[in-house]
DNA sequence: GTTGAGCGTT
């Protein structure tokens, strides 16, 4: 089951909670994460939000995916690694 | 005090 999306193109300002929060709508959000800088912890920009379902999590894919976060075009996909 | 394609961390 693919429950895991990549999302990029996120803005800095961005954290894991602002990210759970923005997919919520969409369904549950099991774990929302922002990739950030391991020395810095600055964000990088992109992230991985898991679903519990794989239905809500191609719906957050169909529906987020090209659109604007925080005025930034954002990246939604189903990610690499699969949860299985 | 910055940057802008990609696929992390237990």
């Amino acid at each position: 089951m693919s429950k895991r999306l990549f999302v990029g193109g996120l803005p800095w300002a961005v954290d894991d909670h602002a990210l759970q929060d923005h997919f919520a709508g969409f369904g549950e959000v099991v774990s929302a994460t922002v990739i950030r800088d391991r020395e810095t912890q600055r964000s990088r920009g992109f992230g991985f939000v898991e679903f519990a379902s794989d239905a809500e999590a191609a719906k957050a894919v169909d529906d987020l995916d090209g659109t604007e976060m925080e005025g930034r075009q954002i990246t939604v996909s189903i990610a690499k690694s699969p949860g299985v």
